[in-house]
DNA sequence: CCCCATTGATTACAAGTGTAATCTAAATAC
DNA sequence: GTATTTAGATTACACTTGTAATCAATGGGG
């Protein structure tokens, strides 16, 4: 799958919200969050599809988009990207870096105390 | 400061590992790494100044680049922009995807484990 | 049946990127 | 001192990206 651009990531994240969709559901569900041009929407779909990383059915007159992959697979592949080539694919030293500029909360701890106790579990 | 490539990031990495230096040096480094010609590398320190990300002094004929802002700043700056755009700002999520695909190590698990002390210790 | 609205397809176009080659001025080798 | 090397500056060029506009086909309204 070629790399998936920060716009065409906007548009599948509104195909993952909800998929099969029509390019005017699309459109309608950026237009709360971007001030996109109808044929710009049209435009990142189409590419979408030429990157393989969405498909369409079609249904009559116009198409039914959806994703070929779930956002999970793509943001895991993303951030072990990025994990390998900031931080030579450990991700201690990025959670270190949250902790030094103050972005980690008490919540965020709790769950990686979770995340760790499911992990020691899993792998005793 | 302007969005830095990977490209430009890799020579940013060998201005990092030591600075300031000249181009034939930086070339040198890179080299092993990659394949680029030379006047690769120099089209990227030339990019890199216009971007402001790196600046030199003249030294005779020739300049000895050097880095504007750290690595550390560098990294943490590109880490939050990534857990901004796919886990809304929360780095758990991330690590737990990691988890999911078995990216944990026991060591990751363990500098985890200090990072919570630590942090815990600081924010009583 | 014909015109219009609407859909996707095609085209546009400037800025950024990857990947260099050429130009120009200065230093160095004889 | 002149020819050559070498450094950085300028130019190149195809591809991608952001942001649409235009084209062409088709379905619906009258």
């Amino acid at each position: 799958m070629k790399d998936i651009t920060k716009t065409e990531f906007e548009v599948l994240e509104a195909l993952w919200e909800q998929s099969p969709a029509s390019a005017q559901e699309i459109i309608t569900r950026l237009n709360t969050k971007n001030t996109w041009h109808d044929k710009t929407v049209k435009t990142l779909l189409s590419r979408l599809v030429k990157k393989q990383a969405i498909d369409f059915e079609k249904q009559q007159r116009s198409y039914l988009y959806f994703p070929l992959f779930a956002r999970d697979e793509y943001v895991i592949k993303e951030s072990e990207s990025l994990v390998s080539r900031l931080f030579k694919g450990r991700v201690a030293p990025l959670v270190a870096g949250f902790a030094d500029s103050d972005a980690l909360s008490k919540t965020d701890i709790d769950e990686l105390k979770a995340l760790i106790a499911k992990w020691e579990q899993d792998n005793d």
